[in-house]
DNA sequence: TAGATAATAGTACGAGCGTTCGGATTTTTT
DNA sequence: AAAAAATCCGAACGCTCGTACTATTATCTA
């Protein structure tokens, strides 16, 4: 009962860059198999059915998400330095994703029509990002330095939008320099949420 | 040589529809001949593959889309009006689209990686979209509207960003109020961009 | 090391896919 | 109305897909 786990995992390892690429949809156990130089049996084996399989993936993704995005940004100190953390990764992380595909964005689209299971587990996964998000940034609101009628969600809605832009522009229209066009809106966003009589403490960073 | 150009058109209209909802690659041939009452070879011989099929219908959608949206603007007076417009209708547009899915966004996600025709021709298509809000945006600089150091490519690539932030929320998420998230987003880049100073004329509406 | 158990391969099935082809049927033309 | 042409159907092909079942091999346990 150890190699099993083993060779699962290396499944699910290249199960993941194929659906980074070609879709969770575009998924086949077939060409898995093939990268995996196994049998198509054998690849199934290690998994109920392909939707099992596809479930691990998401999982797996947003495992990854989670340790190199989110972990180490809620270790910066509240406020703007956490959220700008938060959107660094990210945008670290959509930038090298625009080679491979990212899992929550091509997701959103194949899935915003099938109902399922996984539908639901991607829907879970992106809420807890976006709540993770709008509680960054009302915690910058409160320790003030944002100003105090800043939207939170508002606020995430347009740092979506700017990551999303990003993995369009680059991923699909093979556009130079989007990397530093999303940058530039969020410092444009954040710019104008900024509280202009900073309180006690750090210019924030 | 009549009837065969009706029940073509009436095929696209089926087709454009279904490919709206499960995506082009999802467009089959056996659904759409269920949807039109008739056999599989008698749908696929109005067309010579599936592939050409499948540029019919993204002609189609592009068609509907200037008739709705671009050529409507471009009546508008020069500058900020036509620019707000082209947002509004194309908000418009999309915020109908919540129900039924948008060609170019779920497009650009399937065929990111995927060459051939069909990207070539949705990549045509976005790209003359983005260039007709360029040009928009730049004459409402030139007019004195916008500042006079506005970046019109920054601008309209957050732009995108807004709708695509409203197609993933509302289409993905089912988020209520995203439409007006929108909006608000616009509303905040085009006061970020105005010119302080108007010149002669009204204040663009 | 022997026996039990887990892991993989091989084969086959049924369904759905795009596509081909020949014939029936309808529409258009003369 | 007859001839020509366009339109559509039905059946079949080859392919790929996920999955089930059986047998073989590798691995772990006692």
């Amino acid at each position: 009962m150890r190699k099993g786990e083993l060779t699962r995992a290396a499944i699910l390892d290249v199960a993941l860059e194929l659906s980074s690429r070609d879709g969770l949809e575009g998924l086949t156990i077939g060409l898995l198999a093939d990268r995996m130089n196994m049998s198509k049996s054998g690849v199934f084996a290690h998994f109920g059915s392909r939707e099992d399989l596809q479930l691990e993936v998401v999982k797996l993704y947003h495992h990854r998400f989670e340790q190199e995005v989110f972990f180490p940004s809620v270790r910066e100190p509240r406020g703007l330095p956490r959220l700008q953390s938060m959107f660094d990764r990210w945008l670290g992380r959509v930038s090298v994703e625009i080679a491979s595909g990212c899992i929550y964005i091509s997701g959103a689209v194949e899935y915003d029509d099938r109902p399922g299971p996984i539908r639901e587990e991607l829907v879970k996964m992106v809420q807890a990002w976006q709540g993770a998000l709008q509680r960054a940034a009302r915690q910058a609101i409160d320790v003030g330095h944002l100003r105090l009628d800043t939207d939170a969600e508002q606020l995430v809605y347009e740092m979506y939008g700017l990551i999303l832009a990003l993995h369009h522009d680059a991923r699909f229209l093979r556009m130079p320099g989007a990397v530093e066009r999303a940058r530039r809106g969020f410092e444009r966003l954040v710019e104008n949420y900024r509280n202009p009589d900073m309180p006690k403490g750090a210019p924030a960073q």
